[in-house]
DNA sequence: CGGCAGGAGCCCA
DNA sequence: TGGGCTCCTGCC
């Protein structure tokens, strides 16, 4: 659990148990960030965009809080995801007092497997009480081992995500960028979708569609990659945060 | 107030 | 390739 206090110069980082520069950690501080920026910034678009946002930087995520986060996120708005988390966390997760008051951190793996499925219903995540299930229990049967997924390559850590019920392509990527240190992983949503349709269209095939089919998303998966090299994850981040910004959604 | 569409996707037929 | 899945919110 971290504290992160914003000041006009900078942001404070506190964790409990302590971390020494846990900040460095979550925002991916030890990043060679200007040589990613300036590799990125062979796209003209995403060279205006790291102007624009300067600061803006990816989170590091631990493996568990990710895949079970992205699982929940699946056909649903940003604050009923929220709120699905924050029930998970109450029911299961381990109270911390801070500044007089509580919260709740992330319930482990085993905790969630535990978990009967009524419980789990409870919390609000409906059909995703099945994938969240068999997430967990791919973890603690050690079927999904993150630290292995670390060493390996992307495709083939992917190829093992992939397995899980209730993973597809989408929250694969998430998971490979933000808790994997996949740095070449480029997830597409329908927002990343429609910007790539608009800024790129000769990218994925000069396929328009908002929703795309399973060969689409492995076509213009593999073209953005070898477009934007091997910190296509970065280039993602400026555009998804852009389009997110132009839709007025800035959560 | 009720009804309906739609939203950080995925699975199955 | 399309429909269903849960739940909630916004809109009419």
């Amino acid at each position: 659990m971290v504290k992160l206090t914003v000041t006009d110069q900078d942001v404070e980082c506190l964790s409990f148990p302590d971390q020494e520069k846990c900040e460095h950690t979550i925002f991916r501080l030890d990043d060679q960030i200007s040589a990613i920026l300036s590799e990125i910034s062979k796209d003209p678009l995403v060279s205006f965009l790291v102007k624009r946002y300067s600061g803006l930087r990816l989170i590091r995520q631990e493996p568990e809080q990710c895949i079970f986060s992205f699982v929940c996120a699946t056909n649903t708005n940003i604050p009923m995801i929220r709120r699905m988390l924050f029930n998970l966390t109450k029911k299961l997760g381990q109270a911390v007092d801070v500044d007089g008051m509580t919260f709740f951190a992330f319930p482990s793996a085993l905790k969630i497997s535990k978990c009967s499925a009524s419980d789990l219903r409870s919390c609000g995540l409906g059909y995703r009480v099945k994938a969240v299930k068999a997430v967990a229990n791919h973890i603690v049967n050690g079927s999904l081992d993150f630290d292995q997924l670390k060493k390996s390559s992307y495709e083939e850590a992917k190829r093992h995500l992939l397995e899980v019920y209730g993973i597809g392509n989408k929250i694969a990527d998430c998971v490979l960028l933000f808790s994997l240190e996949k740095l070449n992983a480029f997830p597409i949503d329908v927002w990343i979708a429609r910007a790539m349709a608009a800024n790129y269209p000769w990218l994925g095939g000069s396929e328009s569609a908002a929703k795309l089919s399973e060969r689409q998303y492995a076509v213009l998966s593999q073209e953005v990659r070898n477009y934007f090299g091997r910190y296509a994850g970065y280039a993602q981040q400026y555009l998804y945060y852009h389009t997110r910004q132009q839709a007025g959604r800035s959560w």
